[in-house]
DNA sequence: ATACGAATAT
DNA sequence: TATATTCGTA
């Protein structure tokens, strides 16, 4: 079992994104990134750097896969290869930034769907492979299945289509070629299982597909269908992203349930008598918009400052209401509509014991942050454009601005808000970031939503971690001579429930 | 025999 | 963690 672990991209990281090399001239990444390079292959194993070259004399960066694999498809393939449509190197991608790449559009089903005419079943056929071969024996299946793996599915269904497995194209040019161990030149020449790696511009063609079938119907063989065989996916590698893919959804979509939840504690609060005078002052509600802004030094300036930029028309991002869209056809729209989210009253000077949160490793936001771009709503979003956005005003940027704390990270949902020194001047502002309904996004809320992937992994509530109840919340605020606390709540529980 | 998907393994 | 593989089931 020669197993070789997975690389994992430099480039995956959160600084990566938004700086992609497309070019491919080596092969290896110039400048800097050579350290990370380094750092990601072990060359160790690894007699030969072996790039993918194609016709074009384009390097197919990242292929997960290893020389035998690739020797074997030179053989069997001379090199027919149509151009991928993922060919990063095809689409001038330069003029892309982060997020998004370029929309690539799914092309016909029907299109991709045999490269070589053959016809569905046959397809279908060729990628069932693995599971015929799991049915087929058991013993020693390391060698053997891995081998038939890529023999079988591979050759067969790879040979089918002359397309590469360009599975990783877009954007991750650093990536590159992956150091096979060459173990497998021994004597089993045994094939080692390639570990698909869903860029996400892969995942975007996923998640195209299962849009276009629909979340019910969207499953593994026909996804694959819809995706075609360009990519040398089995219905496996699907079934195993699209289980994540749910699982994802059905987290987001708890997380926005706990959120609307809130909402209705906070609306029962305000019709039950909030306090009057913010209500006078002609503002909404104590609640405050600054949830979900990134930690200070949670995220590389860049992208914190793309997470503040404001949309024309819109409202920044930061204040924008956890929303996801859904599926785009509209067939789960949340049906609860969107909601503003609880945030801690800026006038509550020291927030409660439960909004005190210890400091979070900054690889914990690393990875929300990966996570939230994966699989946030610009994964469902097709289309959009993404442009990095403009650098917020400078005044917004100071005024959000959080003095550095080493080691310190305040928790993103409930990170206070110092009572502003002077009460007045910030009314007008705080009316200005009051968050607007997205009912139904237009063109340009969908794209303000990329600035949502941003700042969504601050929105959760820390795993754990319940929201105070509205008692404990009211009892807190009555702590605070917040007046007109309703009479049950201020009878309930009080300092007990908010220390839990 | 196939395909699905949850559970598990790597 | 992400992806692969296994396993029970329809």
């Amino acid at each position: 079992m020669l197993e070789v672990a997975s690389l994992q991209s430099p480039n995956q990281g959160v600084f990566g994104l938004g700086d992609h090399h497309h070019h491919v001239d080596v092969g290896f990444p110039d400048g800097v990134d050579d350290d990370f390079l380094l750092d990601y292959i072990d060359f160790s194993t690894c007699d030969v750097p072996f790039f993918h070259v194609d016709d074009d004399g384009d390097i197919l960066p990242d292929l997960e896969v290893d020389p035998t694999e690739l020797l074997a498809e030179f053989a069997d393939e001379p090199a027919t290869t149509p151009t991928t449509v993922l060919n990063p190197t095809a689409d001038g991608f330069g003029a892309h930034h982060g997020v998004d790449e370029a929309k690539t559009e799914l092309p016909a089903a029907t299109d991709m769907e045999l490269p070589e005419g053959k016809g569905e079943s046959e397809t279908k056929g060729l990628l069932e492979e693995r599971d015929v071969k799991r049915s087929r024996t058991s013993n020693n299946v390391a060698a053997d299945e891995v081998r038939s793996a890529v023999t079988t599915d591979d050759s067969s269904a790879a040979a089918g289509s002359d397309a590469k497995p360009c599975a990783s194209a877009e954007g991750h040019s650093k990536r590159t070629s992956k150091p096979a161990s060459v173990a497998s030149a021994k004597s089993s020449h045994g094939r080692r299982k390639v570990k698909v790696d869903w860029t996400p511009e892969l995942h975007r063609r996923f998640v195209q597909a299962v849009e276009q079938l629909g979340l019910d119907k969207a499953v593994p063989s026909r996804i694959l269908e819809l995706m075609g065989n360009e990519y040398r996916l089995t219905r496996h590698n699907i079934a195993s992203h699209l289980q994540k893919y749910r699982s994802h959804r059905k987290h987001l979509m708890a997380r926005e349930a706990e959120a609307a939840s809130w909402t209705q504690k906070r609306q029962m609060y305000a019709a039950a008598g909030g306090p009057r005078k913010d209500a006078a002052a002609g503002g909404a509600p104590w609640v405050v918009p600054t949830i979900g802004f990134p930690p200070p030094g949670a995220m590389p300036p860049a992208h914190a400052a793309a997470a503040m930029v404001h949309h024309p028309g819109h409202p920044p991002p930061f204040c924008r209401p956890l929303h996801v869209w859904g599926h785009p056809t509209g067939v789960d729209a949340p049906p609860t509509p969107p909601a503003m989210l609880p945030v801690w009253p800026r006038h509550l000077a020291p927030p409660p014991a439960w909004a005190h949160q210890p400091p979070v490793d900054p690889a914990y936001w690393h990875q929300q942050y990966n996570a939230a771009r994966k699989w946030g709503p610009q994964a469902v979003t097709q289309g959009t454009p993404c442009a990095p956005p403009p650098m917020p005003p400078a005044a917004m940027l100071q005024r959000f601005a959080a003095p550095p704390m080493p080691g310190m990270m305040p928790h993103p949902m409930y990170r206070p808000i110092l009572p502003p020194p002077p009460p007045a001047p910030q009314s007008n502002k705080v009316a200005g970031l009051q968050l607007q309904l997205d009912a139904h996004p237009s063109k340009e809320s969908i794209d303000a939503a990329i600035g949502d992937v941003l700042v969504k992994p601050w929105l959760p509530l820390p795993l754990g971690l319940k929201p105070p109840s509205l008692d404990s919340v009211m009892s807190e605020l009555h702590k605070q001579g917040i007046p007109k606390i309703p009479p049950a709540a201020a009878a309930a529980k009080t300092s007990s429930a908010a220390a839990s």
